[in-house]
DNA sequence: TAACAGGAAGTAC
DNA sequence: GTACTTCCTGTT
């Protein structure tokens, strides 16, 4: 156990972002998440951290993938004044951080996630997990699971994969973890590409197009300047950027940006919908 | 309580 | 431009 003062980190609203979808909240301001086969438990009260991690353990996997290095107010202070729709949103998500997590994780996970919703893509995954995963017992003797290589994913197969409520998506599945077994996905070397290349490679998998491609840089090889254009973006740049989001003026990490304006998004309207609106 | 309709971080064809 | 799988949510 240890403890940490973090500046502009929230975990419930890191944890609702959509970015991640196996961080858990556990009670009034204590989380889970499993990570790069690790099982992690987090209790903030404002800019104080206890991690259930050793200080070694925390130097080597959770300060790089919380993004720690990075100054996320300098990035908020940079948007323009004049802007009031991404200033409003960028205070409204102002705990919001990019996670650095892994990229086969994000493969699969933002495979799932097309044409469908968070709560479900939470559960596929999390269902994914423990029927492909492996078991592993962490702090106070918790079972989790890890994510499944593609080799256990191949192994399993379509018989199990078509068990999970995934959808049309299970042989999306199926076959890019066949792809990266076989060495026609290169995971290795798509972490050396730059964006642009990366983004390319990706959407020559089946199942993969324009929007899982940009998640997948986003978020698994953070490529910040990846700018997913969902249904949400979408409808945000046609009512407040006509002409376009100016990505020229934030070059190198609209995606960022990007994530404030889809949580801000995303939170008004369930809040919306829980008003009866 | 249970059935029902609408919709969901898109992609392949 | 349209079909796609299944499930979650809110409504009746």
């Amino acid at each position: 156990m240890i403890q940490k003062k973090i500046k502009d980190m929230d975990l419930a609203q890191i944890a609702d972002s959509g970015q991640c979808f196996r961080m858990e909240r556990l009670g009034a301001g204590y989380y889970s998440l499993v990570a790069f086969g690790k099982y992690l438990e987090i209790h903030q009260e404002g800019e104080e951290f206890l991690f259930s991690c050793t200080e070694e353990e925390f130097g080597e996997v959770w300060a790089e993938y919380f993004d720690l290095e990075t100054d996320y107010g300098k990035i908020k202070d940079s948007v323009d004044e004049e802007d009031s729709y991404l200033k409003a949103a960028v205070a409204y998500g102002h705990g919001i951080r990019i996670l650095r997590q892994d990229l086969w994780e994000m493969i699969i996970s933002f495979l799932i996630s097309q044409n469908n919703n968070i709560s479900r893509i939470r559960n596929s995954v999390a269902l994914l997990c423990k029927r492909v995963g492996e078991e592993k017992k962490g702090i106070n003797g918790v079972v989790y699971y890890t994510f499944p290589q593609a080799d256990a994913i191949v192994q399993a197969g379509m018989e199990i994969l078509g068990t999970l409520g995934l959808g049309y998506r299970d042989k999306y599945i199926f076959k890019i973890a066949q792809a990266a077994e076989e060495g026609s996905l290169d995971l290795e070397s798509l972490g050396h590409r730059d964006y642009e290349t990366a983004h390319r490679e990706l959407m020559s998998q089946y199942g993969i197009g324009r929007k899982v491609a940009d998640c997948i840089c986003l978020f698994g090889l953070y490529h910040t300047e990846a700018f997913p254009l969902d249904t949400h973006v979408k409808k945000i740049v046609e009512a407040h950027y006509p002409q376009g989001f100016p990505a020229g003026r934030y070059q190198g990490y609209a995606g960022i940006l990007q994530q404030y304006m889809f949580y801000y998004d995303l939170q008004k309207i369930s809040v919306s919908s829980k008003r009866g609106e």
